[in-house]
DNA sequence: ATTATCTATAGATCTATAGATAATGC
DNA sequence: ATTATCTATAGATCTATAGATAATGC
């Protein structure tokens, strides 16, 4: 059985390092090691003896939490894309809302979760090895969160011969919300997602003169 | 000396696996596979062995080409910012156009680079290797590139309160190309390069009525 | 003589497994 | 007895270097 949470501390042989400091479970240790590690260096330039050293514990030791490195990597990944999916899963539902509205909501939650957390756990999705098979749990989510993209730039209506290749610059527009993370660490998390959700819009088709109403319909949602 | 060109075919050793097929030098058909294997797999994960082999020689024999693994990156992420950027500095001195014609250029072919060619180079720029200070020589030129998208907005003027965070969302939407192409690689480069110019001009500030004129003053310029 | 390749390998990893050990729980 | 850790290591890499070799050029 695995340890639950903090309070069955003291099962098991001690670390050498001491015990976690952080009062969480290993694999919780773990994880956070490896988000920091795998979202600076990459995944294949991180070795599990970093990882494990990052977590307190020594390299072996991963093995009874994880059934292998490619099983963190998942673990991060699902754990980054749910909670925007359970956003749009509830937005899809709000039928009281106009759709733009929603979708401004849908991009400014997106943006945000990018742009703050303590790592940039956006990062992760660039890696190239998430193409791998072993990660198809994760693109699904991902084509899901994508779908509810695209559902709502439709139905707003506004955007005209191409709403597919919009839907899919919204999108993206929101992504490279990890980008800039990136390259300026330092910048205001709410205010790019702000920017970004009003910029989000404007590819849509949303005219200055309705942009102002869909904000604030979409800020009620959040 | 290093061999110019296929014209002096035969100086040194014959390769084991036969002559290179290719046509071209031997450094090019070591950046070719290269490019292929980084782009696909990742940095880290990609052996020299591995790009050796598509090549057609040796894992050694690259060290004659190139001092180091890192060397090999270098030379792809330049080759690739280059072109952008030598648009970028011809545009800037087309002071004939309007600045938002010039901008809806400089998107255009930048998107279309990013959207076109044999392989999808700009995923290089993702790589979390490239971080690390062998690659400031690329960083300085992506730097400038991203300076002239700056100056274009401002000078184009139409864009409010936050000139600064629109060019970053400018600048982050035509990147975005990247992510699109790695998830759908048989888009078409020219429509996606369309519609992410005109993304980049609302973004921009540019109204819907602007657009059209905008976008015809842009494509004279390229 | 010069060049571009080759073969061989040193030395440093890296992932995952085997089996021992030091706690708590019953 | 169960659990979470440890130490030790097998086996498979991987990058870069040393030195030999097989071409052309002079």
């Amino acid at each position: 059985m695995v340890a639950v949470a903090g309070s069955s501390r003291g099962v098991g042989r001690p670390r050498a390092q001491g015990p976690s400091r952080s009062g969480r479970t290993t694999r919780q240790d773990v994880l956070t090691a490896a988000a920091e590690l795998f979202t600076t260096l990459g995944y294949s330039a991180t070795s599990t003896r970093a990882v494990a050293e990052r977590a307190g514990l020594r390299q072996a030791s991963l093995y009874h939490h994880f059934a292998g490195k490619e099983d963190i990597l998942a673990a991060l990944l699902e754990s980054t894309v749910q909670p925007s999916l359970e956003l749009a899963r509830r937005l899809a539902t709000e039928r009281g809302a106009a759709p733009a509205g929603r979708l401004w909501a849908l991009c400014r939650a997106d943006a945000a979760l990018l742009a703050g957390g303590p790592y940039n756990l956006g990062a992760l999705y660039l890696l190239p090895e998430v193409r791998a098979e072993r990660f198809a749990g994760f693109h699904r989510l991902r084509a899901e969160l994508k779908q509810y993209y695209a559902d709502l730039l439709l139905a707003a209506g506004s955007a005209a011969a191409d709403p597919v290749v919009r839907a899919d610059l919204v999108f993206g527009l929101v992504e490279s919300v990890i980008l800039l993370r990136r390259e300026t660490p330092e910048r205001d998390p709410d205010r790019l997602a702000d920017a970004t959700a009003d910029a989000a819009l404007r590819i849509a088709g949303c005219g200055e003169s309705r942009l102002a109403a869909v904000r604030d319909e979409g800020r009620t949602l959040l």
